[in-house]
DNA sequence: TTGACACTACGAACTACTTCGTAATACATT
DNA sequence: AATGTATTACGAAGTAGTTCGTAGTGTCAA
């Protein structure tokens, strides 16, 4: 689908975040966002959205007015899987069975998620290799 | 104990990795294992060394030779829950089911893998709220 | 058509990170 | 002491990311 799209840096996450939240979106809405969330200055954003777009990591069209709408060129859940993979060959050698059982340690869990994790191992325990 | 570490940078991290797979090292043993991996200059590591020491990320003593010692000052499961909680904030709005479940997604996990986490799991159910 | 306003485009400045060249220094051997 | 070698120290240059000011442009209302 995409001829690999580059890792979005801490900046771009931020705005994808709001992307994924709120679906196609002008600059200002997306400002109203982040600038209610911690004060950022409209220009920036827009500066950051067409870098994005120059990447690829954002689409852009028309709007009926004279403002661009801009939309996620990748899918929030692809995103999570590359920034997973990405965290797990950086410091846990590869192993992202040491990164669930940090992540884990790392914050309690409802007895739902519990629970949707125990499923999801059971599926994959029909197909795990020794 | 430590005030407040700052977030190692990839390259940091890299010789983090060597550092936690070694024990405390000189430059040259660092940048032997770092030069086999991917062509690195000897000068570089050392800089790198020299600014980890002035962040607080490794300690610095004196060998026996001119060379100096240095040793990680974080260790290594600290560094990966900092980082595993770093990433959910930063894309799984603060659920670390949510990675949980793109990791398991991601990649094969061992019957053995598989095994331990249930077991972890198990553990946690006990003291989990609803 | 002109003025006000919202938006885009451009570029500059600043910070952080990375890399490495060069110089200085300490040590060991003769 | 003189020379060679391994090490440290310093600094500069390059790259990437972030932020924002200013100028240009289109649209609408009067």
């Amino acid at each position: 689908m995409n001829p690999a799209l580059p890792k979005p840096t801490p900046s771009e996450t931020e705005i994808l975040n709001v992307l994924w939240d709120l679906g196609p979106s002008t600059v200002r809405q997306v400002h109203d966002v982040l600038d209610a969330q911690r004060k950022t200055g409209y220009t920036t954003v827009l500066k950051l959205l067409q870098i994005m777009a120059d990447k690829g990591l954002v689409s852009r069209e028309d709007g009926d007015g004279r403002a661009h709408i801009y939309s996620p060129a990748i899918e929030r859940s692809v995103a999570q899987r590359q920034m997973v993979r990405d965290l797990v060959d950086r410091i846990f050698g590869g192993s992202a069975t040491q990164l669930v059982l940090q992540a884990l340690e790392e914050r309690p869990a409802s007895s739902e998620d519990l629970k949707e994790i125990r499923r999801l191992i059971g599926k994959r325990e029909k197909g795990a290799s020794a």
